[in-house]
DNA sequence: CCCGTGAGCGGAGGAACCTCCGTTTCGGGA
DNA sequence: TCCCGAAACGGAGGTTCCTCCGCTCACGGG
């Protein structure tokens, strides 16, 4: 499989709706603040903006640090429990391509929350190593997909599609990011798309 | 020679008087201070038991860090430096005793700042080895000065008495530190005295 | 449906951080 | 010796952190 979602951790007692909730929410607005502004925003503003108490913010992020990784995570795994979602009824060079899109924005907030992750990158190296494995899988989850439907060339490699993304969000500029990612997005899958062998199946 | 004392940084501008007097009486206070208690004391206690504003102290030391690390550069310093004081009038073999000694204490006082250098060791990975390279050379050049007089064996060597030294440190339980450290390092010198040879000069 | 329990909430308050700027002091020239 | 500009001082006060504990309300059992 290529995600676990939030639900991994093993240790994790279960909680009670609203405290989830609330977790919820206050990941949702940390993604937000600290990508913005060089992350330096103050925790008491972020409890606040997630409508909690700041009492609240610690109880679950009991240190600034947790609460970055944690958010970083929680990016990590939106994007990756994606692909369940982006599942059957889709066909898989679509699941594809929407996924793509979704990997540019996801770089896109990684960038933004890199000075605040500055911070976690020393006490835990572990952390990127991880989260890269998990995208590789989602992405191979993805690719088999499209290969064993036949509307992509067989030998796409993860990682090379990977590196081709990361390029994608670089050389687009600031300002039309979402126009220019998107075509050359299509470009992209147009090669991948390139020598594709239909297998023999009901469209043969 | 063995030590450069505080004046090795060449971008230092010359301080005014009291402004040298203050930076050095704020070290002084740091280093006693974050050798006890884990080092976890306020600034602004530092700066009052060294009976200077605030302010002062965070225009020596912009952070945290930066007072952590030059008070542990100052402790190295002024070990160093102390090769030079115990020079001439006094004998070779003396000097040396009494720098072990200095060592002995300064690696408890090494010890007891531990949990504030932690802060330190991810920013400035150099910063060990280049002290320890200071240390080197100083025990070197003691070594070096007792070995012409004959009065210690001539293959003595730093890296290795280095080691014994900690290891008296070690060794030497809380209380009695000081006279179980002290009998250690008498021991450890007649080691270094065995077969000694007086080089032709006045005394052979 | 209602009740009891304890998980979870919230935010006041105390501690530490750090900046900013009016005041003091130094020290080199006249 | 006196004077002046610049260096250095100091600490009030704004900001952020984080703890602590009395209150609330979610939810399982009756």
């Amino acid at each position: 499989m290529a995600s676990t979602g939030e639900a991994g951790d093993p240790e994790a007692r279960v909680l009670r709706a609203d405290a989830r909730r609330n977790r919820e929410k206050l990941l949702a607005v940390a993604v937000v603040a600290l990508s913005h502004s060089g992350g330096d925003v103050p925790l008491d503003a972020i409890a606040k903006q997630a409508g909690v108490g700041i009492g609240t913010l610690y109880r679950h992020f009991p240190t600034r640090e947790a609460l970055v990784e944690a958010a970083y995570r929680h990016e990590v795994d939106r994007l990756c429990a994606a692909v369940d979602e982006l599942g059957p009824p889709m066909p898989a060079d679509a699941a594809l391509r929407e996924w793509m899109q979704r990997f540019v924005d996801y770089v896109a907030t990684k960038r933004g929350m890199a000075a605040a992750l500055q911070s976690v990158v020393t006490s835990d190296s572990q952390l990127f190593a991880h989260t890269y494995r998990q995208i590789v899988d989602a992405l191979n989850t993805l690719l088999g997909n499209a290969i064993a439907a036949g509307t992509i060339r067989a030998d796409a490699d993860a990682d090379d599609v990977l590196r081709a993304m990361r390029g994608v969000w670089l050389v687009a500029d600031e300002q039309h990011r979402a126009d220019q990612a998107g075509r050359l997005l299509d470009l992209l899958m147009d090669g991948l798309r390139f020598g594709a062998v239909v297998r023999p199946g009901p469209t043969a």
